[in-house]
Order: structure tokens, then C-alpha cells, then sequence
RNA sequence: GGGGAGAUACCCAAGCGGCCAACGGGGGCAGACUGUAAAUCUGCUGGCUCACGCCUUCGUAGGUUCGAAUCCUGCUCUCCCCA
């Protein structure tokens, strides 16, 4: 996976982040500071939950981006600060996670990681810390006597984060997390001569803390860039789809979804995220955009772009799982469907969701509704299921079946299979047990 | 502490004794069109029933009434104004 060759440093990262729509805000100098050579930098990521989603997938490509560059990524897993919570873009005061919960999200983040970053380089590794264990014997005294002697409360007073929360307030907690964020910069600062941080647009506030703390107090340089934050064509947020977020866990989003997600992308995201998420150069994806905008039609664009993050995310089997499955699901042919093998219907529709039912079921056949039902649970009412076979939306085996439609063993896909589906994109899988 | 306003289905928001399973908008789902797109148009959007209809739902607990989301009382919570 790591095969791809190290760019020409000259070019720079900055440039690189700018040509790819990634470059939200930079500190003065940085430029001119990565050009010197290998750099650190860092991203910090919250362990809130145990997977990452494609939510936090901009800034893992901007550590990639940055380690292609031929500079050592930092990923920062926040163990520390995970426990207090960031008030940046929040409305409310935030849950905070006990430690157990904690330290299991950050092994299983850490998991995730290494299938993006280069941690075996010999020339730049990417490193991976967690602030917990520099935080872990940090009293309070200590804490206040050290860093928070450095900042006013004016200063910390006049960041956004702060500033829009002052209305409907904030608890001590969330104001003093740009101190403990700012004094992770400042360990990176002087234990990893890391002098970058990188992070979101609603970070720059937390990272000017840091670099603030830096000079200080030890009068350092360091520097901080932010990208923009993704936002759908329809301005909605980036990440969420129907069922909630996209995770990079394959047990919570299998890879069919994850696959379906990036394929569905309009013609103009398609073009952004062939430059944030890939490695190709700007020549490549001008090419890419360009034969697209020929034929819009067959979306070849969305297809490559799909392709690749699925494949760097779960690998190039379960992407051609995934394509398989689509190509058969999506086509208008709809005899795909039989020639496939148990194995193959079986890997398929992992992932769609699923239920067992008795073969006594079907021997003298079952009306639709109640096997929509009743038996699987598949639609949630009987209302639900005849409206649904109204809308003449409901197919087995991608057949459009009307409402007096009754199932037999007959309809089986390889003896013990059947497929229902709702509109174009809900699918279940009936298995015959007994 | 005093005064006022309010709590309606996923969200916003009408209704203010029967015609209310509850206007309208958003969201969601589906159909047509299409590129598994966008835009547009159409339908649906509490449960059970083939259906007449029945049941549950309008903060909560009671009450008045033939009949309540609508009136009365207690309670809980939210917001605003004055101290």
C-alpha cells in the first residue's frame, strides 16, 4: 500500500494542500519552514467513539499527503483530552467518556491508523502518541503553576470556541481544554521537535493556543495549518448518510455501504474528493474529471474515486466485493441474481441486513405482506408494507411484486435464498433455516 | 419572591368542546423522469383490519361533559418580564 512514490519535496506540501482544495488557513512562515526538510507535524484525533469515520478521513489523508511529502506525520490520539471535551462547534457541554471506554476506543484508532500511514519508513515513520501519558502524573498545581501561569484569561476569552459559548455557557472544563490541547503542541514541541500542527478550521484556535504556549515558554517557533471543513453539494454535513455516519470499521459500515457512499457522490464532490482522498497527482485527476465531464452518464469518476478509498480502507478483496455487488444490484439485467453461487450471494450481501426463516414457512406458500413483516421484520407494519406494495416499490429477487403476491420455495435463489428489496437501495436477505 | 407565556406526531407549527389520527412546512420513504445524480412532478408518512370500523396518541395525574388536543384542578418542565 505504501508503494507510491515520495514527491519532489521542492513542490512542497503547501502547494500540494493548496492544488488539492485542502489549505483552509496557515501561519505565516510554514512554507518556507517544511521547505528546510523533514518536518513533524501533527493531528490530533478524539477517541469518542472506537472507530474513525469518514468524517475524520480528511485528516488522516492530510497526514498522508504530509508523509508523501517526505515529512514524519504525528498522529495524536487524545486520550487526555478526549476526557474533557473540546467546546470548538459544540452548542452544549459534552458527555465526557469514562477511561475504560477511553483506552479501548484509542487501541482500536490506533488499529485504523496503521492502514493509512507508513509507521516502518526508514527515512520519515509516522509516529503515533497519545497525550494521556503525558497527562496521566499532571496534577492540578502543577498544570496551573506551569502552563496556565503563560496565558491570560483575556486571551483565551477572545477565541471563537469560547466567545459563542459565552452566551449559553461553559463549564471551567470546556474553557481550559485549549490549555491542555496547547500544551500538547508545546510536549510535541519539545520532545518530537514537532513544529506543526495541523486540524479542521475549527481548530485554529485550540493550535494558536498551542504555538502561543510555544514562544512563551521557550520563546519557539512553531506553526499551524487548518483545512476547510467538508460540506456536502446540498451544504449538509459530510459523513452522515441515511443510517448515520460512515464509519471505517467494517463491522459498523461493511464495505458494500462504505463502497456505496463515495459512489454516490454528485458529479462536483466526486471532483473534490478525487483530490482530498487519493494519492493521484493534479495531472491524474484532471484527466479523471476531464473524461468524466464527457460522459457524466456513467459516472466513471465516482466509480475510481469509490474504488480507491474503499481499497485503501478495507483492502482490495472486500472492495471487489463490494463492485460485484453493485454491478449486480444496480444493473437492469436481473438474471445476475441466479447465476451467482451461495458463496458469492453470501459475500454479496454481507452487510445487508438479514433474517433466518423456517422453511415450514414457505412449503404452502406465504402471503407478501406477512413475510415482509411478521417473519423477518423487514418493514415495521403491516400499513407500512401494503403502502409500500401500493407504491409497487417492493421486488423479490429484483422482481416488482404486487400485493396479492404469494412465496413459495419456488422462488428460492439457490434453494434457501431470498431477496427483498424496497425502492433501489434497501436490501434483505431472507436465509431458509429448517 | 412577584407577574406573564407555553408544553401538539421525527422537527417546526396550526387547532382552542364534536366535522381531529389532528391544517401547513421541513425532514423521511416511494413512484415517474434520470446517470444508483441534480432539478422537477406525484403519492405516502401512528397501529390493527379486505373493509365498515376499532385501538393508542396532543407534557403528566385527575375532573366536568353524551363527547375534550380543546374547559377545570393539582403536578412537572421550559421561556420571558419585574424584584
Amino acid at each position: 500500500m505504501f508503494e507510491h512514490r515520495q514527491l519532489d519535496m521542492a513542490n512542497g506540501f503547501i502547494e500540494e494542500l493548496r492544488w488539492r482544495g485542502l489549505l483552509h488557513d496557515s501561519m505565516p512562515g510554514v512554507e518556507e519552514h517544511l521547505a528546510k526538510g523533514p518536518q513533524r507535524g501533527y493531528i490530533g484525533f478524539d477517541p469518542t467513539a472506537d472507530s474513525l469515520h469518514v468524517g475524520n478521513l480528511v485528516q488522516i489523508m492530510i497526514l498522508v499527503h504530509f508523509q508523501r511529502c517526505g515529512h514524519k506525520p504525528v498522529a495524536l490520539v487524545g486520550g487526555a483530552t478526549g476526557m474533557v471535551g473540546d467546546p470548538s462547534g459544540k452548542s452544549a457541554e459534552r458527555n465526557l467518556l469514562d477511561e475504560e471506554a477511553l483506552r479501548h476506543n484509542e487501541r482500536c484508532i490506533k488499529a485504523q491508523l496503521e492502514r493509512f500511514l507508513d509507521f516502518n519508513s526508514p527515512t520519515n515513520a509516522a509516529e503515533l502518541v497519545n497525550n494521556y501519558d503525558w497527562f496521566k502524573d499532571m496534577g492540578f498545581l502543577r498544570f496551573i503553576r506551569e502552563v496556565g501561569k503563560h496565558i491570560t484569561v483575556n486571551y483565551m476569552l477572545a477565541k471563537d470556541s469560547v466567545k459563542n459559548r459565552l452566551e449559553t455557557g461553559l463549564s471551567f472544563t470546556e474553557f481550559s481544554y485549549q490549555l491542555v490541547q496547547g500544551f500538547d503542541f508545546y510536549w510535541l514541541y519539545k520532545n518530537k521537535e514537532c513544529v506543526l500542527q495541523m486540524g479542521g478550521s475549527d481548530q485554529w484556535g485550540n493550535i494558536t493556543t498551542g504555538t502561543e504556549l510555544i514562544r512563551r515558554m521557550d520563546g519557539g517557533e512553531a506553526f499551524a495549518i487548518t483545512t476547510p471543513l467538508l460540506t456536502k453539494s446540498d451544504g449538509s454535513k459530510f459523513g452522515k448518510s441515511e443510517g448515520g455516519n460512515i464509519w471505517l470499521d467494517a463491522a459498523r459500515t461493511s464495505p458494500y455501504k462504505f463502497y456505496q457512499f463515495w459512489l454516490n457522490a454528485t458529479d462536483d464532490e466526486a471532483a473534490r474528493f478525487a483530490k482530498i482522498f487519493t494519492h493521484w497527482t493534479q495531472a491524474e485527476c484532471d484527466a479523471l474529471i476531464e473524461a468524466h465531464a464527457k460522459d457524466p452518464g456513467r459516472r466513471s469518476l465516482q466509480k475510481e474515486v469509490a474504488a480507491f478509498i474503499t481499497t485503501l480502507v478495507h483492502g482490495k478483496v472486500e472492495t471487489g466485493s463490494a463492485i460485484r455487488a453493485s454491478e449486480i444490484l444496480f444493473s437492469n439485467a436481473s438474471d445476475g441474481l441466479a447465476q451467482l453461487s451461495e458463496q458469492q450471494l453470501l459475500e454479496v450481501f454481507e452487510g445487508v441486513p438479514q433474517a433466518e426463516v423456517q422453511k415450514s414457512v414457505l412449503s404452502s406458500g406465504i402471503a407478501i405482506i406477512d413475510l415482509l413483516t411478521d417473519h423477518t421484520g423487514f418493514l415495521p407494519s403491516k400499513g407500512e408494507a401494503k403502502r409500500a406494495l401500493k407504491e409497487s416499490s417492493i421486488a423479490i429477487n429484483r422482481a416488482k411484486v404486487a400485493d396479492d403476491r404469494s412465496v413459495t420455495t419456488t422462488d428460492l435463489l439457490n434453494g434457501k435464498f431470498l431477496l427483498l428489496q424496497r425502492g433501489k437501495k434497501n436490501y434483505f436477505l431472507v436465509k431458509i433455516v429448517g
